[in-house]
DNA sequence: CGGTATCCTTACGGATACTG
DNA sequence: CAGTATCCGTAAGGATACCG
């Protein structure tokens, strides 16, 4: 497949992406925020507790441990489990997760670099909605 | 910020991830599922007019309309309309929606490229959760 | 500590019908 | 053609309480 632009390429519009249904499958997956963040945090930090991560990233505990289990289920994450007392459960990213960290960091990264560009194209829009209404 | 995991960085679990929660802002605005098949399309085909998008997404026509008025108010789409009859309008990536392409491609190359890694990952869960039921 | 289970509210998102 | 408006079912996700 090839996601570049290229000058000349006119859809078929008979025709739709066929990859973009796969995309969408994946990314119904692994592409929800919190599976995002949960990656993000651990490529940061590298492994990580269940309450870590809770605290860090400002997760419900519901939503850590459905995400968490997703994540594992889908062979991103390892969960390692320690009988202590309390007990004491680790979280790390597997080789296909470190391998999903090149392109959601990237995310991240875009993320944070254009957040003000984003507000700015906002408050742009909306002043233009204003004026319009008038 | 770096996004980058360093081997020796620990986490200091009395505060939260101060990026995570800008970046969890980012995402719950363009991160959406629709948001990023509409990039990756444009990105692809470049400039697309309404019905094309549709066809070739998939997607339903009300949640391309809103899809598209949010992409648009964030500043990474451009809108044109032709006041034809019929009507005729057209949308393309802003500079900021161009700047997008880059991670937003690297996700879509990464889900193609391990949908089946996923999927596999997926069937050894189960069958291990199978397992244990036993 | 690291979860599950339950409840409840909101947001997502499809189907359909209608408009300039 | 390119939307908007309405209805309605489902799923996301927080709050709380409880368990091993």
């Amino acid at each position: 497949m090839t996601l570049g632009h290229k000058k000349g390429t006119t859809m078929p519009d008979t025709d739709r992406c066929p990859d973009c249904s796969r995309i969408n499958e994946v990314l119904s997956r692994v592409g929800d925020r919190w599976s995002v963040l949960v990656v993000i945090s651990l490529s940061r930090y590298g492994v990580q507790r269940f309450n870590a991560l809770k605290k860090n990233l400002g997760i419900s505990q519901r939503m850590l441990s459905l995400t968490l289990k997703q994540l594992e289920r889908d062979g991103l994450i390892s969960r390692t489990y320690h009988p202590t007392i309390p007990p004491k459960v680790e979280y790390a990213l597997t080789p296909l997760g470190e391998e999903f960290r090149a392109p959601v960091t990237a995310l991240g990264h875009w993320a944070l670099d254009n957040l003000r560009a984003i507000d700015a194209a906002r408050d742009v829009y909306d002043a233009a909605l204003e004026e319009a209404r008038e």
